[in-house]
DNA sequence: CGCAATACCTGCGAGC
DNA sequence: TGCTCGCAGGTATTGC
């Protein structure tokens, strides 16, 4: 579900709702295996109960809280990966506990961020400040820079596509080249820089890449400035969809016509993802 | 080493 | 109506 329009908007609405003064008081694990670290969900609930959540920050696909000690000092960080199916919802801890819940995390307020994961793929993580969180989340220790942050150029862009000979589709959902990309937005912005999703990664020019690196800036700024897409289970902190798929130029548009030359959209595999293009607009 | 395949799950829609 | 099959936004691991 959640690429990183959606994330960004989940991390906003987190620090709309979190507030420093209100401590976490109790915690509830009901599927234990959602907690990739520490070893246990008893442990986890131990670190992070009693502490107050500064705010919340974004790399990638993952989201870390930052969180206070009694005496205000760093206690440590409390990570969350959505994958598939994840939500985070701000709730009445009075609201009735539904089917797909994993994790209660209650607030001394009566408030509660409940972790809600159909398919079980989502994860959290305690990280003691004694701990580094690049250390204990394996994802982040290899993680290419930010699309919507400054060192992401074109030039940049160009250097990592440079190392692989992979399509270029599946090297964007590669995190060590692009943070936070995922399937549909990887392959609306090889359709706004009308690049052909089979492309070698090595073979594109580099004025290809510049339209492929401002494409991708672009798509994204767009996506979280419409909230986010309603693709099935995304929604942000108070279970409200998003709209920007409604604008998709080709995601989930298999068979249907370009939206600009009206050929029907090809739908292939791609390293094991479906892959949505225009031939005409494309190339092939 | 780079890369493809697979594993992790549940649910839904399509087709029979 | 009810079955089976294929597929779904991500990432870690395995093995070629």
């Amino acid at each position: 579900m959640p690429e990183l329009p959606e994330v960004e908007i989940v991390r906003r609405g987190l620090n709309d709702v979190v507030a420093p003064d209100r401590a976490i008081v109790s915690a509830e694990v009901l599927l234990p295996r959602t907690i990739a670290h520490p070893a246990t969900a008893e442990s986890f609930v131990a670190g992070i109960v009693g502490c107050r959540i500064k705010h919340w920050q974004r790399r990638g696909k993952y989201l870390l809280a930052e969180c206070l000690a009694a005496d205000g000092k760093l206690a440590g960080w409390w990570g969350v990966h959505l994958r598939m199916t994840g939500q985070m919802l701000w709730v009445e801890s009075a609201t009735p506990v539904a089917k797909h819940v994993r994790v209660r995390v209650l607030l001394s307020d009566g408030k509660e961020l409940r972790f809600v994961d159909q398919r079980t793929f989502g994860k959290m993580w305690w990280i003691d400040a004694s701990e580094e969180p690049q250390e204990i989340i394996s994802g982040l220790g290899k993680m290419g820079l930010e699309p919507l942050e400054d060192g992401f150029t074109a030039k940049y862009l160009y250097h990592q596509l440079q190392k692989t000979q992979r399509p270029i589709k599946t090297a964007l959902l590669d995190p060590a080249v692009v943070a936070g990309l995922g399937n549909i937005y990887a392959d609306e912005v090889l359709f706004q820089s009308r690049i052909h999703p089979k492309t070698p990664a090595r073979e594109l020019t580099a004025d290809r890449v510049d339209a492929l690196a401002a494409a991708i800036v672009d798509v994204l700024q767009r996506a979280i400035a419409a909230g986010g897409t309603t693709f099935s289970s995304y929604t942000n902190v108070h279970g409200i969809n998003g709209n920007y798929i409604g604008q998709a130029w080709v995601y989930g548009r298999g068979d249907l016509p370009c939206r600009v030359c009206d050929r029907p959209i090809s739908k292939i595999r791609l390293g094991g993802r479906g892959t949505h293009y225009c031939d005409r607009c494309q190339g092939d």
